[in-house]
DNA sequence: AAACTGATTGTTCGG
DNA sequence: CCGAACAATCAGTTT
């Protein structure tokens, strides 16, 4: 049963279900992991795990947000992704809609009013990249409306 | 051969 | 509100 840690993707579940959002943890994961083999191959992957879960504490806490920004990108493609799997047939397979209670308006995040504030400061964050991205979107000056309640 | 396991943390959804 | 489940991954183990 695969029902402890692993991921066990099987035919139990739908096909076109959609997969959860990554959490910023596995988005850190993704990057670490070919690096932490690189430094050190033939790793099981629960010594990996390890490894990473010691690493992502200590990253700064700007790094963690950065992460915690993509993974908040990840969970609205999460919507859009399940709301295309219910249109889709739903249930799955089969093709009919027999929960199609409906009705809801299309988009409505839920998270939506607002997005998380970021630090004040926003450019001195420099030293989190190890690489250079020359401009990609990880910091986008800007806009921060927010409001703190 | 192919499904399952393990280990990490975070997020998501249901009861 | 709390907790179970599941997300990636890949080598090793199991059926």
């Amino acid at each position: 049963m695969p029902r402890g840690s692993g991921a066990s993707r099987k035919a139990t579940k739908d096909p076109n279900a959609p997969k959860r959002p990554l959490s910023a943890f596995f988005l850190f994961s993704q990057d670490e992991r070919p690096d932490i083999k690189k430094k050190s191959p033939s790793l099981s992957v629960g010594d990996i795990s390890k490894e990473i879960g010691l690493r992502w504490k200590k990253v700064s806490d700007d790094v963690k947000k950065r992460y915690e920004q993509k993974a908040a990108v990840e969970k609205q493609k999460y919507e859009t992704r399940l709301a295309e799997y219910k249109k889709s047939g739903g249930g799955g397979g089969g093709g009919d809609i027999s929960s199609a209670k409906g009705s809801k308006g299309p988009s409505k995040a839920s998270t939506s009013t607002k997005s998380a504030k970021k630090p004040a400061g926003k450019k001195s964050a420099t030293k989190a990249k190890s690489s250079d991205e020359d401009n990609d979107d990880d910091d986008e000056d800007d806009d921060d409306d927010e409001d703190e309640e």
